[in-house]
DNA sequence: ATTGACTCTGTACCTGGGTATATGGTTTAG
DNA sequence: CTAAACCATATACCCAGGTACAGAGTCAAT
């Protein structure tokens, strides 16, 4: 498989897979004489990997330490743990705050829809947005 | 109230103040004879409101529109809806992702924790991540 | 043997959301 | 009067995560 079709196949666009070879994302593949990658399925399945952690909330930099300690068979168990935990408690905060606003949000939609009101549909959103959250909210990456 | 309290008590800084007015999120302020900017209790709701939205997974454009919104009084109802609706849309695949990630993930870390389990964490994990999304789900900004 | 599709490397550029730095003016306390 | 603390503009830079050339080589089919 040429790196057209693996990109084709993972989802992603080629200039995407040499950045991330270059990242060290996924492993130096081996070359043609011709100096053309040559992939294999192991490939493809990296990088789909790559893309269901990153919709997970992962960044380049953490995929790429899970990927080396898979690899290794080293196991600092310890740090997959820390890891697994922060976004664990991250997920958590996340999933508290959009549930508040998606029960808000979604009483107000449905209000507009039916009895449609003229003009206040912008004033009151905002107040949506002031009113949902808690002060101290912490920021949560995605 | 001069941009360093503003900034302080809005809990950005004082670059990000002028970076907003430069992108025309908050009004340009009054000023001093001496050009300093002077603002008012409404430019410090109008950070937090920005802030909040942000949180709440809104782009720095879509804080624009919605504040343009309901600054001209103009409310196209039916904008309001569809930015509402789509937000609506994502945050409710977000959830659902997550929430099933974090199922998983609090279990395995349960797990790892009790029995000191010496070296599968790190697959495991993979594996999870691996099983969790379904195939089709889509990219979700926040 | 030439065309079109594919690939190579290298370098530059993009977006979003800021942050830093250089240089200089203002205000206020001692 | 002067030093500290504040503010001004302009410009450059940062990060993550890519994306887009430019210029050249490769390969398969006609």
């Amino acid at each position: 498989m040429q790196i057209g079709e693996l990109a084709r196949r993972a989802g992603v666009n080629i200039q995407t897979v040499r950045f991330y070879e270059r990242q060290r994302l996924i492993p130096q593949p081996a070359r043609k004489p011709s100096g053309y990658r040559v992939y294999g399925e192991a490939d493809l399945h990296r990088l789909l990997f790559i893309r269901q952690a990153k919709e997970l909330g992962f960044s380049l930099e953490e995929i790429r330490e899970i990927l080396g300690m898979r690899q290794r068979g080293t196991c600092p168990c310890s740090r997959v743990v820390s890891l697994a935990q922060r976004h664990l408690d991250n997920i958590r905060e996340t999933i508290r705050n959009l549930a508040g606003f998606e029960k808000e949000l979604s009483r107000a939609v449905r209000k507009w829809k039916n009895s449609g009101q003229p003009r206040l549909a912008a004033n009151e959103f905002c107040t949506l947005i002031e009113q949902t959250m808690k002060d101290g909210t912490k920021k949560v990456r995605q």
